[in-house]
DNA sequence: GGGTAGTACCGGACGC
DNA sequence: TGCGTCCGGTACTAC
């Protein structure tokens, strides 16, 4: 499940190896062929699949990027810039290839769905399993909305005040605390499991409400956040199931996860329990997080 | 018009 | 073995 640190070491990997690269010719699956005659968004958003393909014929990536979860590619043709914005949604992922027998697991070979052949013989190549990732061409940033409605990086200086700011309001503080900071436009890229880690570093009841907890901890509790995000990045990440980066290689963070997934605590033992917040399984330590 | 709830997008894991 | 249910990040629609 890619969160910020997975992406970032995706677009890590990624941008030197296709920076200055040109796409001779795109292909796309016959799965999203088909869901995209039935009408429906199937990983290509807001474009046909005949207009896609044209569209990236000839185009140059000029550099990769990342912005909360999602990966830019910002691309030229004819004088002309435009961005390919890709989200991995569950599991997503980008491979650098020669071959498609190069992709090291079978199930990621099973569900390629957009692969572009560059002009080097060599291929850049998007598999998605569950197919919940997308993949939007855009002339800039301000032609899909919900790219500007995003909460600043964690790691920039206004992120912090950005973040108790929303916290305070009314429509955030009488929401749990769990919820509040997996949504994006409080705080980018801070998904399910990293909320989980800080939280629990934090001691902090995943389902305490925003305005019971003081804004001190709350600066707190947004330093945390930053702190396992910088861990993960630093470990490459969390390979939760399907996370790979660029190679097919996993990260490491994983086993340093203190609380998402486990069943004990790491810290007294206590079972941990868990509840549903905005719909997703939150896991904590009754004894620990009050 | 802002907030909220529901829905779409899915294959795989898991329990029975 | 086969079936039903659950899981989840984001965007969009309906109310």
């Amino acid at each position: 499940m890619p969160e910020l640190p997975e992406v970032e070491g995706v677009v890590r990997a990624l941008a030197p190896v296709a920076k200055g690269r040109t796409i001779q010719e795109v292909t796309v699956s016959d799965t999203v062929i088909h869901s995209k005659q039935l009408g429906k968004e199937a990983i290509i958003k807001g474009i046909t699949t005949e207009d896609f393909m044209a569209e990236m014929v000839g185009m140059t990536i000029m550099d990769v990027t990342r912005r909360s979860k999602y990966i830019y590619f910002h691309l030229q043709k004819d004088g002309n810039a435009c961005l390919l914005v890709s989200h991995l949604g569950m599991t997503g992922a980008w491979f650098d290839v020669n071959t498609i027998d190069e992709i090291p697991e079978l199930k990621f070979r099973k569900h390629i769905h957009v692969l572009f052949k560059m002009e080097d013989g060599g291929l850049l190549v998007y598999s998605d399993i569950r197919r919940f990732g997308e993949v939007r061409l855009l002339d800039c940033e301000a032609d899909h909305p919900p790219l500007l409605k995003m909460a600043p990086e964690p790691f920039e200086a206004d992120a912090c005040r950005h973040f108790l700011e929303m916290a305070a309001l009314a429509k955030y503080a009488r929401k749990p605390i769990k919820e509040v900071i997996m949504d994006g436009h409080v705080i980018s890229g801070c998904g399910n499991i990293y909320a989980t880690e800080a939280l629990f570093n934090m001691n902090i009841h995943p389902g305490r409400t925003a305005e019971r907890i003081s804004e001190k901890r709350k600066k707190e509790l947004f330093h945390a956040i930053v702190a396992v995000l910088q861990e993960s990045i630093d470990a490459g990440g969390s390979s939760i199931s399907d996370y790979r980066n660029i190679n097919g290689e996993t990260g490491t963070m994983q086993k340093r996860l203190r609380m998402y997934g486990r069943k004990v605590c790491a810290v007294c033992g206590t079972t941990t329990e868990s509840m549903k917040i905005a719909g997703r399984t939150s896991v904590y330590c009754p004894t620990c997080q009050k």
